[in-house]
DNA sequence: AATAAAAGTTAATCTGGTTCAATTTTTTTG
DNA sequence: CAAAAAAATTGAACCAGATTAACTTTTATT
């Protein structure tokens, strides 16, 4: 079980919880380890989203499509962030959202049975999951914040500070909306800085 | 322990995990009812969130200040509803926003400490807990796809929709910066509507 | 009841960011 | 490697919503 795959999921955990070699061997034989090529879809709208993914290679990006067609992008992943439409997981009702891999990708899927019933059998299990959820809350509340109150540009140069391995990597129009602007706008915004 | 101000709490939680009368009275004994007074803060910048705070009577505004002075609020509380600043108190770190009541009110608020002695006492405390969690990030990630996706008008109409109570009975700056716009805009938008 | 403070309204002006449309660059695929 | 598809750029016209400022109404305080 200590193979390749498992083993940035397996310090993620430690990191958080203490857990002995036959816990986390438990805890890791759960997941189902599923290989996606770019462009592929792991979550679409109507359809309930059963998993939580963590990633162990690659990027993704959760996005809401509207009547007019624009897309509005949720949150984006890459290794050693989980992702899911919390929203339909959490509640079992059909996702609203597309989630799609932006490069081929390698995941680690848990079912949400097989959460509740990880949860429900070992205390330290469902620790782990509470603390994914706090800081979830807590990274989800910073950015409600930061688009409130901050113009378009801030929040470029914010997340270009925060997060630059995630802003450089996902393709433009991937940050643009996550940013809430358009693409037109971050090129504009982008140029008008290197020229500078 | 079966007072009045404890009815309300009781309900939340019996209505989300099966408990023995002895647990839930252990459960409500670890908190501390609290009386405070329109306009008085019960968070502060600086000063570390070490209670999650629920509501049995009133409402509660939570807002960052931006350098200009002007301030977004983050999020509003009424009766049933739990409020604190989340990242502040999950992750002990001092808060970044006020917490005001915006009636005199009642709260049952829950030390931090005793939050960590409950969940790691009680396996069915700790799926209390978790289901507050999950709700709350649920609902978070439903407003930032409404702040990226929506027209203020749009959002406006949607909270009048979902939360009527809500929106109706907060002062009219609340519910504007709440929705991410100025009250001269809602004022606009309100009175546009009310003369077609 | 009188005064002050807080909250809400209205209108004119201004701007950050969108929309549209045409073009260029980069990536993907047969 | 050629052709097609996807992504990024640029500029002009436009608009949703902010800003400013003066005024009215409501609520709180003595």
């Amino acid at each position: 079980m200590q193979n390749q795959e498992f083993e940035l999921l397996s310090k993620h955990i430690l990191s958080r919880v203490y857990l002995s070699e036959e816990e986390l061997a438990f805890f890791l034989s759960q997941f189902k380890i599923v290989r996606v090529k770019k462009r592929q879809f792991i979550v679409q709208p109507h359809f309930p989203s059963k998993q939580q993914n963590f990633v162990v290679q690659g990027a993704f990006r959760s996005y809401v499509v509207r009547e007019g067609g624009e897309d509005n992008t949720i949150q984006l992943a890459v290794e050693d962030w989980w992702i899911t439409d919390y929203n339909s997981y959490y509640n079992e009702v059909p996702a609203n959202m597309f989630i799609i891999a932006l490069e081929d990708s390698l995941i680690l899927q848990l079912d949400y049975e097989k959460e509740k019933m990880l949860k429900a059998m070992n205390h330290k299990y469902q620790t782990y999951f509470i603390t994914i959820l706090e800081r979830c809350l807590a990274f989800m509340q910073r950015r409600i914040v930061s688009t409130l109150s901050k113009t378009a540009e801030e929040r470029y140069l914010e997340t270009m500070e925060q997060y630059p391995q995630l802003a450089l990597r996902v393709p433009q129009y991937a940050l643009a909306s996550y940013l809430g602007m358009t693409t037109e706008y971050l090129s504009k915004l982008r140029n008008r800085r290197a020229t500078k």
